[in-house]
DNA sequence: GTGTTTTACTGAACGGTGTTAACCGCCGCC
DNA sequence: GGCGGCGGTTAACACCGTTCAGTAAAACAC
């Protein structure tokens, strides 16, 4: 024990040994506390989604994550710049989520109009199996979706884009009579109102959401696979 | 001056005029102090409005409202219990003008159809014209339209409820294949959907909501005014 | 091994919110 | 003329997001 690192002057073969072993114990050091920051960046979100998920956004309050990590609420500042950045990436998770169930919908569907059909009941069953997660999205800060750039704009509403190509294959959107962008402004606009009166409505139950999803899309469906 | 009221005995002729006398006073008193204080509930309800108005449902603030006033911010708790109570009276206001605008494009058209078309663009355009009273009333307390019991709901949602009755007209209705309830459900989410996208989202714009509403109503109407 | 710097974290505090409680002056009544 | 109640205010509490000075420990340098 307590044996001196010696100092070696430069080239000497014990000496490069020495600080190569250094730069590893160095980067085993550095990786270590990455690690640990990144543990602690994800207990932050998870506490921050279980408290989205329990009692909606307002209930994602600082202290409330840092009472639920074991932390003190100023802590989370060494992680995310404010509140609005926490929610933001609790947002990006949701959506990430949310661009999934749509995508593998829409595969699994052939053609456009099923396509359509499967994304829409897709696009409410997440709301209703996701409602805080839908609220902050669509709801409470409907202005994310913009946020950023329209880089990150464009991943976000991908999903979106994907509904508007396949409107833009029907009869309809073929025939110019209502054009893409139209026809996905609709089916986007009846759905999410669907969603939005059944996460708010509590009148507005599961069943009457997925009956009126059903014959909300029937009806588009069949008005823009009609000939005028 | 500084003439002594003398008392009287009961029946004295001059005695019983003096007494209505006094009473019309008092009467005419008490009348000036609920004028007073009515005229104060109502600057506090204008306030409000206006801060509604000008920065949304987190701008009305009680201290905001006071210092519009001119009053401190305890004072409003002496004409409204709390603010729910407060932007409760606001939600009032606005229903009653919803109502209002609903019922005179309901009355002008003619026939089911014209009715659910006209109703559907009032509707958009109320919220395009009241963007923070709607996102309100429909957004951000939704909670409100099932508040303080079924009687009043009734008259909050009775326009929701005309909507249903012209929806229960159509042969689709007539055909119990939709009933009016499903179709009344279908078209209040198609035009809340467009109202809550576009006080919502920036990019969609007045232009883009007025084009989704005439689509989203045609294609529905069209689908239920046709046979399977 | 020792001194220094960097890092992780905390407690106290500020300004804001809704809301409550104690106080105070004035108007109308007796 | 005294006095009760009403209208109104000030001070305070609890909670919110957020900032800042400070501290203990870890990492680093020699």
């Amino acid at each position: 024990m307590a044996r001196p690192r010696a100092r070696h002057a430069p080239g000497d073969s014990s000496a490069l040994a020495a600080s190569t072993r250094d730069a590893r114990v160095k980067a085993a050091s550095q990786a270590r506390r990455a690690r640990r920051r990144q543990q602690l960046r994800e207990s932050i979100m998870t506490a921050a989604q279980e408290l989205l998920g329990e009692g909606g956004a307002e209930a994602v309050t600082m202290r409330a994550i840092a009472e639920r990590i074991g932390y003190s609420a100023t802590t989370i500042y060494l992680h995310f710049e404010d509140r609005d950045a926490l929610l933001f990436a609790l947002l990006d998770e949701a959506f990430a989520e949310f661009r999934a169930v749509l995508g593998t919908a829409a595969e699994e569907a052939e053609g456009a109009a099923a396509g359509i059909r499967a994304m829409g009941r897709a696009y409410v069953r997440f709301a209703l199996e996701h409602p805080a997660q839908y609220r902050l999205m669509f709801v409470q800060r409907p202005d994310y979706l913009l946020a950023h750039g329209p880089e990150e704009t464009g991943a976000r509403i991908e999903s979106l884009g994907a509904l508007a190509a396949l409107a833009g294959e029907s009869p309809a959107g073929r025939a110019g009579r209502s054009d893409g962008t139209l026809a996905a402004d609709v089916l986007w606009a009846a759905v999410h109102g669907i969603a939005a009166l059944a996460t708010g409505v509590a009148m507005f139950d599961r069943a009457r959401a997925e009956r009126a999803t059903d014959e909300a899309l029937e009806l588009l469906i069949k008005g823009l696979w009609t000939a005028e």
